[in-house]
DNA sequence: TGCAGTGTTGCTTC
DNA sequence: CGAAGCAACACTGC
């Protein structure tokens, strides 16, 4: 599940390994990945995160952006085209299971490809004029990115909400770029209750909720992100977030703090993992 | 075996 | 306008 630190690794990748290069084929399996056919001819001069969105720069007056969702990944590598089978040659990560559900590649003047692995197909492409893919609504309702948000401007959006905190902090139009591993692991860490209403934070609160975001996001940043699943860097290889994680998929282990037994619940419809006995209420 | 659970985001409905 | 529920998908685990 590709948040914040996720993105920013595959983008730092990318801008490594791809920038400079032009795009000389486009291939994909998948309608909804169509409009990866006009980025062909395309010289791509930089690659930028907005959220959690992967943004494409081509030449310097269009975009290719493309949201990961749950299940995407972009990975750097070859591969073999045959029809609408595709064989993975290098690196060898590429032939595991999880690196294995290609929709689209993209060929580059140099030989390599980008490929997009996602097994769920809830992955997003655009094409666009630079114009255009900033006048999508979706990138215009985006609150301030979680990194460089200042203590103000948190308060003041985090205040108006009337849902939980939990809820809060994962909505993009509040703030952007978390989402449920690092909301639930931010929370503990602020030893602040998921359920608590975000308008009725206190001050202090706040505070200390604002200053635990960056130093979490941070610190995935530095591991490479989280691989619980299906996350994977460009070389195909995990993130090593998830040995140190904090709450997240911690339900029936005990508290790194206080050894209660971690409890997971339901909000919203997704999965909130919390201590019942350090984090408030 | 079959069906709920997984989690990001957009759309529909109220 | 905000919030809840569902759909987009496919695989895993009970």
């Amino acid at each position: 599940m590709p948040e914040l630190p996720e993105v920013q690794t595959t983008v730092d990748d990318l801008n490594r390994k791809v920038r400079g290069r032009r795009i000389v084929a486009a291939w994909h399996d998948w309608p909804k990945f169509k409009a990866v056919e006009k980025a062909k001819g395309h010289t791509i001069s930089g690659v930028r995160r907005l959220a959690k969105n992967i943004l494409f720069h081509l030449g310097d007056s269009h975009l290719l952006l493309v949201h990961q969702k749950m299940t995407g990944h972009l990975l750097v590598g070859k591969w073999q085209i045959e029809g609408r089978k595709i064989i993975p040659l290098a690196p060898a990560e590429l032939k595991e299971k999880v690196n294995n559900y290609i929709h689209f590649i993209l060929t580059l003047d140099n030989g390599q490809m980008i490929g997009f692995s996602d097994l769920r197909k809830f992955g997003k492409v655009v094409f666009g004029t630079k114009e255009e893919i900033e006048d999508l609504p979706d990138l215009k309702k985006l609150g301030p990115d979680a990194l460089a948000v200042n203590y103000r401007q948190f308060a003041e959006r985090v205040r108006k909400r009337r849902k939980t905190i939990y809820q809060t902090l994962m909505d993009q139009t509040v703030i952007s770029g978390i989402g449920n591993i690092y909301a639930n692991d931010i929370l503990w860490q602020a030893r602040l209750s998921p359920f608590k209403l975000a308008s009725r934070l206190t001050g202090a609160e706040l505070k200390l909720l604002h200053r635990t975001i960056k130093p979490i996001l941070v610190k995935a940043f530095k591991a490479r992100g989280t691989s619980i699943d299906d996350y994977r860097d460009t070389a195909g290889k995990k993130g090593r977030y998830a040995a140190s994680r904090l709450v997240y998929q911690r339900e029936g282990e005990s508290c790194r703090r206080c050894r209660a037994t971690i409890l997971r619940k339901k909000q919203g419809g997704r999965s909130v993992h919390y201590c019942p006995k350090c984090q408030g209420r």
